[in-house]
DNA sequence: TACAATGTTTTAAG
DNA sequence: CCTTAAAACATTGT
């Protein structure tokens, strides 16, 4: 489920803990969202520290502790965050549970391809450092986007707006999402791009970002009407623009939907 | 049964 | 060392 926007969204739902001791901490040690730390010392480390803060960038989420204690955590692809009742029974894939007074924080991810990174210091993690603009910041500039198209001109262009170090946040709706409204073709090599293109990709990845945050990021549930996004998930929708019959194929790697008038591969 | 699922990392090859 | 493509990871639902 969580690209940039669901990602935001979900992160509110520990919003209730903010300023809250953490009283107990339950990890799920066999969960492989533990691959990188051990989750003992995370749990000895969070166990009566108060949860101060929390952010997010692209999909990654990070949330800050009294006594220089951090938490990052990554969804995968099918984690998410929940605020149970304080009572709340220990579930099957719950991977980490921070117990409050008044209630439950639950990390849950039955696929565990989810992450859980801890740090202890003043400064922020290491990783949270040197990141890249988000693609909704005005650092996410015209320039920066034809520099990368050039780096990568070989690749497919789906394959490069997946690349979370040029455009964090971005998944697989949203850059079918970019693509239909910037009419490019998803397979369409990376450096092919016209100047035209280019700056289409540049601006739709704006306004899709922005777009995604101010529906799905405050309420959570579905982007605006209109979007790809609702005809995206199986074979037999059809265009909202053109009204055309849609693809549904495998590129890069992911499926991926678009609408062959609107988007045309330039022939080689 | 077999395949696909809103993601990243590792491995291999060029 | 850089770039690109494919496999791997683990579970559930259709």
């Amino acid at each position: 489920m969580p690209e940039l926007a669901e990602v935001a969204f979900a992160s509110k739902s520990w919003a209730n803990g903010m300023g809250h001791k953490v009283l107990q901490v339950e990890t799920l040690n066999a969960s492989r969202v533990f691959r990188d730390i051990d989750p003992g010392l995370l749990k000895r480390g969070l166990r009566g520290s108060d949860l101060l803060e929390s952010k997010t960038h692209g999909k990654k989420m990070l949330f800050r502790f009294s006594g220089n204690r951090w938490l990052g955590l990554h969804l995968g692809m099918t984690g998410w965050l929940h605020r149970e009742d304080a009572e709340h029974p220990t579930g099957k894939h719950d991977a980490l549970i921070l117990r409050q007074d008044e209630q439950a924080l639950v990390f849950r991810d039955p696929r565990q391809f989810g992450r859980v990174l801890y740090h202890r210091d003043k400064e922020p993690p290491p990783w949270w450092i040197d990141l890249p603009p988000e693609v909704h910041s005005r650092e996410f500039t015209l320039q920066l986007v034809r520099s990368v198209l050039h780096r990568r001109k070989r690749a497919l262009v789906k394959a490069v707006l997946l690349m979370q170090e040029f455009f964090p946040g971005i998944g697989n709706w949203m850059v079918d999402e970019i693509l239909w409204r910037a009419r490019i073709h998803p397979a369409e090599r990376a450096g092919d791009l016209s100047p035209a293109k280019q700056r289409a990709l540049w601006k739709e990845t704006k306004f899709v970002a922005k777009g995604a945050l101010s529906t799905v990021g405050k309420r959570g549930g579905d982007p605006p009407r209109k979007w790809l996004f609702h005809v995206r998930w199986k074979n037999g929708g059809k265009c909202p623009l053109s009204g055309t019959a849609l693809l549904r194929e495998t590129v890069a790697g992911r499926t991926t939907c678009w609408c062959p008038s609107r988007q045309r591969l330039k022939k080689s």
